[in-house]
RNA sequence: GGCUAGGUGGCAGAGUGGUCAUGCAGCGGCCUGCAAAGCCGCGUACAGCGGUUCGAUUCCGCUCCUAGCCU
């Protein structure tokens, strides 16, 4: 006898750095019967924890936060990582009667959750350097061209001054055989048979944003940033390019502790990134079409997010 | 008061008698395994007023302002 699943939910919270995502998001867990799952590519760092204002270990105490300080910065963590580890603890979620509260502002994991991601081959160092060593010979454009002569539909949608995606598509195509163009095609949806509720939290105004963003890139410093990225250049075996390092606020600090920049340029730049990194967010997010949006300055938004979630049936 | 050098878009900084500097910041957008990344697009700026010229940001004059020097 087929029995009536019990609906699964999921509530999406999604917001630019610095709109206040974390403090809301432990005042619903503290509500509602959530757990929250971080959505964020550089809260997976052990040892970076000012520069990514993750929860401290009290607030973590009270409520359960999933996929935070998951890898060393040496290491890598991709989408493709995401994906499974967030679909695991999602089962693990819903096994104990309870919803996942998928928090933060990595708006390409947000995506690949709800659009799919294609089963597709793993980073390969190796190879990677190679293309690497052939780009930097006859130069990216001609890396395109050798992606269009495979993969011409690939090489349309790709900019030929795109290293990052020319690299990923040859990669793909050197591991397979086949053109991801192709591959890409076929992707399924983490949320296919999820009642999903989708929470955007903004400041409306973006000069608003931007001040939340300069005064808390000063209380990072204050909190004592430097020390924290000075200890992960200590170390030695990181390097600028390590994908941990080049996270807004540690490259910038990096290039001051490598004795590049005065404090005062890094710090001017970090905050100027971070204004950049927060626009390419609410780009991602204006696209959410589900989402419902509420202005992080308004002092009562938390109440009126749970509200908005009582009545989709959240409330326990 | 005099002399000299300058006044170029939010900032920095080239340049020219008649399409275009450029960089940074900002704004918009793209986005399938590095995504807090990578990439694309967007600016009648030439202190003001006259003059010369077919045409002036560019040449001339005056005014204002700035810096340095002189009295």
């Amino acid at each position: 006898m087929p029995q009536s699943p019990t609906p699964r939910r999921a509530v999406l919270l999604m917001g630019p750095t610095g709109s206040g995502k974390s403090e809301l998001a432990l005042q619903l867990a503290q509500e509602l019967p959530l757990e929250i799952i971080s959505v964020d590519s550089a809260l997976v760092y052990r040892g970076m924890d000012i520069g990514t204002a993750k929860p401290d270990a009290a607030t973590r105490a009270r409520v359960p936060h999933h996929l935070i300080d998951i890898r060393d910065p040496a290491a890598g963590y991709s989408a493709g990582d995401f994906i499974l580890d967030a679909q695991q603890v999602m089962q693990n979620i819903w096994a104990r009667g309870r919803q996942p509260l998928l928090v933060g502002g990595t708006m390409l994991y947000f995506h690949a959750l709800s659009e799919g991601i294609a089963d597709l081959p793993a980073a390969d160092a190796e190879l990677r350097a190679r293309i690497d060593a052939r780009a930097a010979e006859l130069g990216w454009p001609a890396m395109h061209r050798e992606l269009a002569a495979v993969d011409p539909l690939a090489a349309q949608r790709i900019h030929a001054n795109d290293p990052q995606r020319i690299q990923r598509a040859l990669e793909v195509f050197h591991l397979t055989g086949k053109p991801i163009s192709i591959l890409q095609q076929s992707r399924v949806s983490a949320f296919a048979d999820v009642n999903v509720r989708e929470i955007a939290l903004a400041p409306l105004e973006r000069n608003d944003l931007h001040h939340r963003i300069e005064l808390r890139f000063k209380r990072m410093l204050e909190a004592g940033l430097h020390a924290e990225v000075t200890e992960l250049f200590a170390r030695g075996d990181l390097t600028a390019e390590h994908p941990s390092m080049r996270a807004v606020g540690y490259r910038q600090m990096w290039r001051h502790i490598a004795g590049e920049i005065a404090i005062d340029e890094a710090s001017r730049q970090a905050i100027a990134a971070t204004r950049q990194l927060a626009k390419r967010q609410l780009t991602w997010l204006r696209k959410r079409t589900q989402a419902r949006w509420f202005d992080a300055m308004h002092p009562d938004a938390a109440h009126m997010i749970m509200d908005a979630l009582s009545e989709g049936g959240f409330a326990k």
